[in-house]
Order: C-alpha cells, then structure tokens, then sequence
DNA sequence: GCCAACGTTGGC
DNA sequence: GCCAACGTTGGC
C-alpha cells in the first residue's frame, strides 16, 4: 500500500468532472514524463491512496482523496493520431506509455497550497519543493495520516 | 503573462 | 556522452 499525489488541471479533468464520470473513475492518460510513468507502472497497486491535486488554475490545491482502481495499462492516447498525446514511436507491441485507473474516494473542501506550505509537518512533501514539476509524486504515510487525518474536512 | 526550474532533443 | 537550445510546467 502506498500514497500518490497526483496532479490534474482542473480545466481538463476537476474534482468535480471524476465525480460526474461513470463509476466515479477516469483513466489517467497523458502523463507523457518517465519517471511519473515508472510510478504507476512499476509501483502503483489497486487500492493505493491517492489526493487529487488541482493545478495550474486559480486556487491549487488538494480537491479530493481517490484510489488507485486498477494496475497499469497502454496508455491508449498514444495510438491515436488525432489526440494531443499521440506518440509515432510507440506501438501496440511495444507501447511506451502507461496509465492506472483513478477512482474518486470523497470530495473534500480544498485544501490550498498556501495551507499546505504552512505545515512543518509537510515541508518535505514533494509537490512543494522548489522547482518540482512531477505530476505524479509519492508521499510518506505519515504526510498522508497527517493531511487525511488533520486536515481534511468535509 | 512572466519566468524559474527542469526534462528532452539532437548536433557534434 | 556532452551540452546548448528548446519546450513544458505551474505558482505567482
């Protein structure tokens, strides 16, 4: 059992939109970066906890908790000549990117990044680090006690 | 829209 | 395999 921060914009896939989606569960295609890719790939298992992160937008931060649903997959993007992630060099035989399923746990009141940073309980949490830009990020299970058990709320 | 930070590409 | 140039990310 292991704990993800995983980043999404909320213009292209919000709390909200994996609430509405059927069985509350979205393909996490896209990431188009090897090491986020290792980590869904390599270590990632169903059940595995995920916070759902808003970024790139007005008010960042944590919007949900999720769960892994399923373990990686082709990415099927990558095959498809009219999507933005569509890749020439991979195939079917041989595809180079990967995806879980994600699967919406709670919506939770949002949990900014400016509330994160005040934490010293957090300040190694990865997504904060100067400089990050990982969109996929383990945290330790006691950075994932302390935000789903301190900080949370309904 | 700015720009720091970092990843990728490709010539050599 | 080095590294300059370029592209992307994402908070501000």
């Amino acid at each position: 059992m292991r704990y993800w921060l995983m980043k999404s914009e909320p213009g292209d896939c919000s709390i909200d939109d994996l609430a509405a989606m059927k069985d509350q569960t979205v393909a996490w295609y896209g990431v188009r970066n090897y090491q986020a890719r290792n980590f869904m790939r390599d270590q990632m298992s169903v059940g595995d906890g995920v916070l759902f992160y808003h970024s790139n937008c007005k008010e960042p931060g944590i919007a949900g908790i999720a769960e892994v649903c399923s373990t990686a997959y082709p990415d099927a993007k990558q095959f498809d000549k009219k999507s933005k992630y569509f890749d020439e060099k991979a195939t079917q035989e041989t595809p180079r990117w990967f995806n879980v399923d994600v699967k919406l746990v709670k919506k939770i009141a949002l949990i900014s990044i400016e509330e994160l940073k005040h934490h010293p309980e957090l300040e190694n949490l990865r997504t904060l680090q100067r400089g990050n830009r990982l969109s996929i990020t383990p945290l330790d299970p006691a950075e994932w006690r302390f935000i789903t058990t301190r900080l949370v709320r309904s």
